[in-house]
DNA sequence: ACCATATGAGACATTCGCGTCTCATGACGG
DNA sequence: CCGTCATGAGACGCGAATGTCTCATATGGT
């Protein structure tokens, strides 16, 4: 029997192939499921038998991206410290998943049914609750909403993925430059 | 002969299914020829006619997006004036055009490969060099580059767009929320 | 050495959307 | 009243991608 493959090795491969494809699709999300599997180095027969359709895989990329942002956000701590801390603690831990994070904010199908993972939910709630607590405790303005500065981040986040696969902006860059415009704005401080 | 229907109603009809289109597709980015020609009220035939195929529709729907911001920046005067108002007349004009512009950014298959339209990079000219000057003026800080804030305004209109589309920021909202975190950031400015 | 299993390669049918075609209809101008 | 033209409806073939299948191979454990 083989059952030390199936715990051991099969989720390592898994989650090779998962990622190779989100970073596939986060280029060009028209690949085709042949482009994909050539991607992750295996055969499109192979592909099939761990995700049964494009579908399957897609449902498998959101739940990854899920999966690292709630991990993302736990490693955050974003109910401790001041909240622009808690901010850029999370923008920094979700680096990593921005790519497939872009490619899920892009696959609005997913987001259209009523078949949408409440992942999301769960998440919009923390982040929004991060930013009510900034706003509660006079660090954040109050004129701009939770839900607004949530769908931002994402957006920023996505924004900046697609600006750093295209070479617009350095790897480097990527937190420093979300979090200021995110916490900051483009106007200059006055001096206190 | 009905040359006066070429000049006048077709124009017209054109534009229709153009704006239809674009509603359609901001939405629904896989949808349908079909779909798209229901949407515009007209057969799958009819939309034929007017634009070769689907590609033809999708480069339409870009240099009508172009246009649009082109005129838009037009009217908004980014020259003239405080840099910030500057920014705040350019969301305010950019604002019906969102949709549309939400749409072609996540068409990330048309900036791939060396057919991409130039429009864009006069777009980005334009926008970079209002932030350009409102460095150079002291009205905005300058560790943020101008081409990083023209990519994080393209990605708030379009989360904006989408927002909106969703329900989840009111239509009234939008040019405040996206011109005021631009530029303000999410923190609370001190007094001064 | 033997067997089980995962894999790769490839064939196959199916589905789906696209692009083109024809034909009938209706509107509009001459 | 007649001709022209755009349109709608529908049929048709094509190509791409998908999903399923079989078979040969290699790897790894017994």
């Amino acid at each position: 029997m083989s059952h030390m493959v199936y715990t051991c090795l099969m989720p390592l491969d898994r989650d090779h192939v998962l990622r190779r494809a989100a970073a596939l699709l986060t280029r060009k999300s028209t690949a085709t499921m042949d482009e994909v599997a050539r991607s992750a180095g295996i055969s499109r027969a192979t592909l099939h038998r761990h995700f049964a359709g494009r579908d399957a895989l897609v449902r498998a990329l959101e739940s990854l991206g899920i999966e690292e942002c709630e991990a993302a956000l736990d490693t955050a701590r974003l109910d401790e410290g001041p909240a622009s801390d808690a901010v850029r603690r999370l923008v920094r831990e979700i680096e990593p998943a921005a790519g497939l994070l872009a490619f899920l904010y892009g696959e609005n199908q997913l987001f259209e049914g009523e078949g949408q993972n409440e992942g999301w939910a769960r998440l919009d709630a923390r982040i929004a609750a991060l930013f009510r607590r900034g706003q509660e405790s006079g660090e954040f303005r109050i004129d701009l909403t939770p839900a607004w500065l949530t769908e931002a981040l994402y957006g920023l986040v996505a924004s900046g993925a697609w600006a750093v696969l295209d070479g617009r902006v350095a790897t480097k860059d990527f937190q420093f430059m979300i979090t200021e415009l995110l916490l900051g704005g483009a106007l200059r401080r006055e001096e206190p």
